[in-house]
DNA sequence: TCTATAGGGTACGGTACGTACCGTACTTTC
DNA sequence: GAAAGTACGGTACGTACCGTACCCTATAGA
């Protein structure tokens, strides 16, 4: 908040009907920035922006002044806070690696999974998360990092069905190929429902008990 | 949108700098409203803006015009959109029923819990409620209606075992008492996540495959 | 009848939105 | 290397809400 100090968009001050004595700007050297640097440099500045403030108290005019440019070289790239911060998001935020655990064990590899999906999540914030489903609207947010989005997302199910057909091998569990698509978003979507509806952060406990309690005994039946 | 046009809160016409010449106002009866009665036209009024124009769309200036009343009124009771759209909520809102199904029948019992506890939220509709999650903040939210809410909300687990102690008693199930609580909420949590995540309403498909697919398996064991 | 309370009207300062205009640095083209 | 085209940067504007303050007055209650 006390950041906001030295933000103003623009001086204004004092009537200055007067259109424009507008020279000597772009400081002493010409560098003005164009495309990708000055696309850079935006969203950078949301990024910054959004650590700094979150996502409710971000603003359009926020970024493009920490950026030092203005709106309009914002709004000509991205219509809106949402499509402006998932940008962010896929530029910066950290991403989960969405490779196959494969520890020779199944219960430590969908801990293992769960955990490398959700760390990256808890880093990003549940209110920003909030708050780009709350904006969204219609709008798929398509482009979102593959693990935000809803259940019929196949991602993430795919890389659970890797994890099961490699603890068939080992003869851990059998008849994989039965085991129905949303059995296989399970864990997936309920550690996800905590982390949208809890305001802590998710625990290891957590994990262990959907692992335990719910997927498990679905999958080992 | 149309709506908005005579809709300013003050005509402001002219400077009029001139402190008020305060006469009759009130209509010509002198009927103010007060107390409870203002306080319902304005849940009213907001449960009506909630209805045509959306959470997003909905302000605090708008509600208080629709009542015809001021902000002041509003503000005096309600501090924030969250306070009072959840406050219309509980006044309007579609309630569940809560009771505990039985119709004999384990499977049926749950469909029912689960179709009667997403009519009304379908009815009240997911962008209120996601955008009630984003701008609760950490506030939680307490007040709202028992079907809104995080995982360890005790109320409807406790619905779901009484319809599992019911199923044991005519053999459907064994050993209830073992079950876990975590297992007991997961068709309410996985319904909701699908209802948050989702843009479109909620499918019986999708209440049966939750009950069938996911439940059953785990409490059937 | 008097008094305290709260409703109602209005205004204000502030933030942010989204758009528009204009001059100009820089890029591209020939 | 000059001309033409882009799009950046500065600025301003109108609108919408926010949340608060102030004052007058209807009303309830003593």
């Amino acid at each position: 908040m006390q950041y906001n100090i030295n933000r103003q968009l623009s001086g204004n001050t004092k009537g200055r009907i007067t259109m424009s004595d507008n020279t000597n700007e772009d400081q002493q050297t010409g560098t003005r920035r164009r495309g990708s640097v000055l696309e850079e440099a935006i969203l950078q500045a949301a990024w910054d922006e959004l650590n700094e403030l979150g996502y409710a108290r971000l603003s359009m005019e926020g970024v493009a002044a920490r950026a030092q440019t203005n709106k309009n070289a914002v709004y000509r790239r991205w219509p809106n806070k949402v499509k402006l911060i998932t940008a962010a998001l896929i530029q910066f935020a950290p991403k989960p690696s969405l490779t196959v655990p494969d520890t020779g064990n199944l219960r430590l590899d969908l801990i293992t999974l769960l955990g490398g999906i959700m760390m990256p999540l808890q880093l990003i914030g549940a209110e920003t998360i909030r708050g780009i489903m709350a904006d969204a609207g219609q709008e798929k947010l398509a482009a979102l990092p593959s693990h935000i989005g809803p259940r019929s997302e196949q991602k993430l199910p795919a890389l659970i069905k890797s994890i099961l057909e490699n603890a068939e091998k080992r003869g851990e569990v059998t008849n994989v190929q039965a085991i129905r698509p949303r059995a296989l978003s399970v864990p997936v979507d309920l550690i996800r429902y905590e982390f949208l509806t809890t305001h802590e952060p998710i625990s290891d406990q957590a994990i262990e008990e959907i692992v335990d309690e719910i997927f498990l005994p679905i999958v080992m039946k």
